[in-house]
DNA sequence: CAGCTTACGCACCAAAAAGTTCGTTACAGC
DNA sequence: GCTGTAACGAACTTTTTGGTGCGTAAGCTG
């Protein structure tokens, strides 16, 4: 397995690039998000359970750079950003979703049903 | 979103749960190495590029608490040592080569045909 | 005219990940 | 009896991640 270049940064081998550009904590919440909507910056935080908005941000100036995510401004005030899906970024949410499935998988046999525990949770927000 | 708890630990996600079975630097080389055959701990040490004998350990280790490969010990000096992958370890291979896969679909769009790097390495490696 | 709003960048600090070096075991060959 | 060997564990340092809090722009609201 030799190592490649790729923009002046070195990468192992082939998992090891899709990983730098979609593992991490945050990319791939914030990827699950966008698959189907274009989403604001606050929407995004909101959605996301325990991001920060350091980590937020950090995560999508990466996605930018690596081409994923794509940003629009609208220059007023107070700002307004939206983020959606580049072409890229679209090839790539088939493969989340296999991680996910797989992660679904691997919990279920940990006895954990994870689909229900988001119905569940549905139900309490709306109670409050 | 809600979070997951598995062993008293805390995961954010799917996604989240199986990258850190699989995910960072030195887990795929690992299980891509065993994803055919058994292999002594010196083998996949000089097999596997770059890799530090703590981080060969270290990622050993935690494979091995995940249930993803089995350790079998000939209690001999020297020591010899051989991994191979688990049944989940191999339900698990068909996702790293999904990663693998997309990673060499991008690095073709970076003009980079990794397949062909690897036989001019062989190459090399036989003229030594 | 004081305060709220959104989407950040920056500085500072703590925690986690990773690399480096050293030590160990016990037998086999020189 | 000194050296090499395989598979580590432990200690220490460096690097990378991540969290918290603060500052900012400029118009709209009370």
């Amino acid at each position: 397995m030799p190592d490649v270049f790729i923009d002046n940064q070195r990468f192992y081998n082939p998992v090891d690039y899709v990983l730098q550009q979609i593992g991490g904590t945050w990319k791939a919440p914030v990827l699950w998000r966008l698959r189907t909507k274009t989403l604001r910056y606050s929407e995004l935080e909101k959605d996301i359970p325990h991001i920060s908005q350091k980590m937020l941000t950090k995560t999508l100036r990466e996605l930018e750079k690596d081409n994923i995510i794509e940003k629009k401004v609208y220059a007023k005030v107070p700002p307004h950003t939206e983020y959606s899906l580049t072409a890229k970024g679209k090839m790539i949410i088939p493969l989340i979703e296999s991680i996910r499935n797989t992660g679904l998988e691997l919990m279920k046999e940990e006895g954990i049903d994870y689909d229900a525990m988001i119905k569940e949770e549905k139900k309490n927000v709306l109670k409050k």
